[in-house]
RNA sequence: GGAGCCUUAGCUCAGCUGGCUAGAGCGUUUCUUUGACGUAGAAAAGGUCAGAGGUUCAAAUCCUCUAGGCUCCACCA
């Protein structure tokens, strides 16, 4: 193939991708789908000995489009495939599509409205199978972008999170929870979004701090009290109140108590006395509970069990009842009274104040801020709704959690994230696993009819009047002759996406499963809660091991500018976007560039450009050694062995060695999942060591093999991080075969230690040189200038590079009396060969250089000058000191020297 | 209220268990149109490592406090 002389991504990568997959490259040798695939193969022997390495795609929305976090998640988890691939391992990175049940729900919703329907018209399994077509339309598209982004995923083993085998795996704990009492049926407040009529877990529910105020309203006592000495107040007209602080006045036909705090010497003697519900013919006792802040308003708290959280546990705790005023859709009930029923809460707050005020019982407000929490989704106000819902007991299940993560058998990347997940755990509540939304796996519950149609008196708590059936494509079954109905709720998405490592991995309780746990889990650290706790409490429930053996968790991804990308602000940057400008490798570069586990960090276009300068630059790099191959290949005697190779010079056993280097470190980096290291010591190496010295010095004597063998090190080591130019560059290669997905990972690669380390003194020798050669500017234009060396065998031995690499005129030996500038090189003899008018110039620059040296020298004196540190450092860092002092010396003095001859 | 993170060059960030002259990319300046690459080559400027204490022979790194910023959790009526 002739490479063009720069590197074109639109022209290959699709090409490349569709080779890899239809090669089979992505999938495992030997997971239990590929066996059945292949007719129940047994493993190979080669399989045996190899390591699983599994690792999960985090399911992106079926019926969505990839935004930059999938960039990244993509970018992480390719690199890391494809590396364990190439070092052998049996890989396995499984790719997924989510229902997204809530989310893909609103989507629909919206949709819905937008033709002018509602939900309201359909019933909820005609709702299911819409939205079933509506995600199916929009399927595909997500796929096709996991491609742009070069995932090497095993595409056959897709798992959708509605596929059979996870709502079977589901529902079989689901039952065995049941069994162990783990799931209740709770008549309980949950977090309730008036306009999706849904309830949510605790985490989905975003809470803001919002301006709000804080009326003080008066209860009248409705007996006198009989000490007066109570810091109670009293009108003028004798009658006698307390006074209750609220932030929402609307509630009050709910209340069922006023709660003071029993410390709190102002109330003590109203307690067990009553007060007459305004607005109402209610009356309502006067109780103590811890919960009434003493500090707070008035320190005199209305207690309204069915729309607050702390209220309802106060009403447990003193067996109130829970009277709802507001029903589902967000409007008052009739429970509020004829006045109230059907009107809005914000309409009835007002409607009430009004009342309050007319009445003379408002006594004031103040403006306070407090959190209000609000749907994740639209924003509206939720409202703590009473309900009957499914919970999970977390309590053992967090326990086991702990103890496991206490255990160290998850490592976290970063490492404090561990903590706060325990932290998290220890104060996990109850979990709501019911959604009244259509889209999602329905709960497998059935039950009894006579409960449901019966006197209306249902007793949900009671377990008989429920039973478990998987048969949930029906409405209503029958068992025993007695009829039993479907409850319509379907399951939190967490709850089946907590299943994730276990449904992917195809673990079974007989078999278990060789790729379980997975090595390891790499997400958002925004949903370390929601998503890596649940899958740990899961996945030990189940299986009774950790899911995952390490997690790394990443950062959001932010703009340039370090602000958070939203589509308000217009700051998003589209992924795909980028690939399709400077193409695949290039993205994935430019978003593993710097970035760091857990944190928040900003990406720019401009990471994407240095990269897709580095992609070309190794393309060229590629050119170069292909066209020296061209142009001596027909007249060299290729029966060699095609991969022996010998270092004949210096440049060449340093560029093993450098090899070597990138090699450890990126092993040691991808350890640690250090990302952003593992990419600065590539583009370090190709760039400024690779191309810069190495290249420009075999320009000089070629050595093929060579340049071969560490050609293919190479890009094999860049595979990961760039797979499709690396895999275009193979293919295009005259020598190579097969894939580069599939190469071997580099052996190390054997060098002469000492002729590496002389290679570095002679780069030393030509930087300095150029920097002196650059200082003199455009007073040696058009002159001729040359290098002069003393008794030198190195510079003697590699003249002509030298002469190459600094681009002088000539170069030779001294005729023994010094003549020019003399470099400021330790111990050796070299001078730039320039007339004396040029030398003068020099004399600023050198003036500078002592100056500089000077200040080293000092630093490393004072240092020896301690005898604390001569006796308390380790003995090799005070030898290198004193060797520094020398060398220093000896430069300074030579450099004084010069500057005498140029005076 | 609790917890976590961040503060290093003009910008975005590395700097792992404390140890050479604190690094990279982008940007800036100067030079180079030599046949791999101008998406290039060569060179340069630019940092009191937020501030103050402490530990240590030695601190960007460990500890404490202060200031500023970000995020998460939590029931503040």
């Amino acid at each position: 193939m002739k490479l063009t002389s720069s590197y074109e991504p639109d022209k290959f990568e699709s090409d490349i991708y569709a080779a890899w997959e239809s090669s089979g490259a992505f999938s495992p040798t030997d997971s239990s789908r590929t066996r059945e695939r292949a007719g129940g193969l047994s493993k190979s022997d080669e399989s045996v000995t190899r390591d699983e390495y599994s690792i999960v795609m985090p399911p992106p929305n079926a019926n969505g489009n990839l935004h930059i976090g999938h960039g990244l998640t993509i970018a992480l988890e390719d690199s890391l495939t494809r590396y364990y691939r190439l070092k052998g391992n049996n890989t396995w990175y499984i790719p997924g599509a989510d229902h997204a049940g809530f989310e893909t729900w609103v989507v629909y919703e919206r949709a819905l409205e937008s033709i002018g329907h509602t939900r309201f018209e359909y019933t909820r399994d005609e709702l299911y199978a819409k939205v079933w077509d509506f995600v199916e339309e929009q399927r595909g598209n997500m796929e096709l972008q996991v491609r742009a982004l070069g995932a090497s995923c095993s595409w056959d083993d897709l798992t959708f999170t509605l596929d059979e085998n996870v709502v079977a795996r589901v529902y079989q704990t689901f039952e065995k929870m049941w069994n162990d009492g783990l799931i209740y049926r709770g008549k309980k407040l949950v977090n309730y979004c008036p306009k999706h009529q849904t309830a949510f877990a605790d985490i989905e529910v975003e809470h803001l701090d919002e301006p709000g105020h804080l009326w003080d309203i008066k209860y009248l006592l409705s007996e006198p009290a009989e000490t007066g000495n109570g810091r109670e107040g009293s009108s003028s007209a004798g009658e006698r109140y307390i006074i209750v602080s609220t932030t929402r006045p609307e509630t009050l036909f709910g209340d069922q108590a006023v709660a003071v705090n029993p410390e709190d010497e102002r109330y003590k003697n109203l307690i067990g006395k009553h007060v007459k519900l305004p607005l109402t013919d209610r009356e309502i006792p006067i109780i103590a509970d811890e919960h009434a802040d003493p500090a707070y308003g008035t320190g005199a708290v209305k207690i309204t069990p069915a729309h607050d959280f702390d209220d309802f546990e106060v009403g447990k705790r003193h067996n109130l009842e829970n009277l709802r005023v507001i029903g589902d859709d967000g409007k008052m009930l009739e429970t509020a009274g004829k006045n109230y029923a059907g009107l809005t809460t914000e309409e009835c707050r007002q409607k009430v104040l009004n009342r309050l005020e007319e009445q003379g019982l408002l006594l004031g407000s103040h403006e306070i801020t407090h959190s209000v929490a609000h749907c994740y989704k639209c924003g509206t106000t939720i409202e703590p709704t009473l309900k009957d819902q499914w919970f999970v007991d977390v309590e053992t299940l967090a326990k086991t959690a702990i103890e496991h993560l206490e255990n160290d058998e998850i490592k976290f990347y970063p490492e404090n994230k561990k903590q706060v997940l325990i932290n998290y755990l220890k104060g996990l509540k109850d979990w709501n696993i019911s959604r009244q939304i259509p889209w999602g796996i329905p709960i497998p519950m059935f039950k009894k009819q006579e409960a449901i149609s019966g006197t209306g008196k249902e007793n949900y708590d009671d377990a008989p009047d429920w039973i478990f059936d998987t048969r949930t494509n029906l409405k209503g079954i029958e068992l025993g002759g007695i009829k039993y109905i479907r409850d319509e709720d379907t399951f939190d998405t967490w709850f089946s996406s907590s299943h994730w490592p276990i449904v992917t991995t195809d673990w079974t309780p007989e078999h278990g499963s060789p790729f379980y746990p997975l090595n390891v889990m790499e997400t958002g650290a925004d949903i370390l809660f929601a998503w890596v706790a649940r899958m740990i409490m899961m996945g030990l429930y189940v299986t009774g091991e950790v899911p995952f053996k390490e997690v790394y968790l990443h950062g959001l991804v932010l703009d340039s500018h370090g602000k958070k990308m939203s589509k308000s602000k217009g700051n998003v940057i589209n992924p795909l976007d980028l690939v399709a400008k400077y193409g695949s490798d290039a993205f994935r570069l430019g978003i593993l560039r710097g970035r760091s586990a857990g944190l928040a960090q900003a990406f720019s276009e401009d990471s994407v450009v240095a990269s897709r300068n580095l992609c070309n630059k190794l393309w060229n790099i590629a050119r170069l050694i292909q066209s020296w191959i061209d142009s001596t290949e027909d007249t060299a005697d290729d029966t060699d062995q095609p991969n022996s190779y010998d270092t004949d010079s210096m440049g060449e056993d340093w560029i093993c060695r450098e090899l070597d280097n990138l090699r450890t470190q990126i092993e040691r980096n991808m350890k640690s999942y250090r990302f952003a290291e593992t990419v600065e010591a590539l583009y370090d190496t190709i760039w400024n060591k690779y191309a810069d010295w190495f290249l420009e010095s075999q320009k000089l004597m070629r050595n093929l093999p060579l340049l071969k063998k560490t050609l293919e090190s190479l890009l094999i080591m860049a595979h990961p991080f760039m797979p499709f130019v690396t895999e275009t560059i193979w293919q295009a290669l005259s020598w190579t075969s097969g894939y580069i997905i599939n190469q071997k990972w580099p052996e190390s690669l054997k060098f002469d230690a000492i002729s590496a380390e002389q290679f570095e003194r002679l780069i030393s020798t030509v930087s300095e040189a150029r920097k002196v050669l650059a200082g003199l500017k455009d007073t040696v234009k058009g002159i001729s200038v040359g290098l002069l060396y003393g008794d030198d065998a190195l510079i003697a031995d590699n003249a002509e590079l030298v002469k190459q690499l600094t681009h002088v005129d000539y170069i030779e030996p001294t005729d023994g009396t010094p003549r020019g500038i003399r470099l400021a090189l330790v111990g050796r003899e070299v001078y730039l060969d320039v007339p004396k008018d040029i030398v003068k110039t020099y004399k600023d620059q050198l003036t500078e250089r002592i100056l500089s040296v000077g200040r080293e020298l000092n630093a490393l004196n004072a240092r020896m000058m301690n005898p604390r540190y001569v006796e308390k450092a380790p003995a090799h860092l005070v030898e290198e000191t004193k060797k520094g002092i020398e060398e220093k010396q000896a430069l300074i003095e030579h450099l004084k020297q010069e500057l005498k001859v140029i005076e």
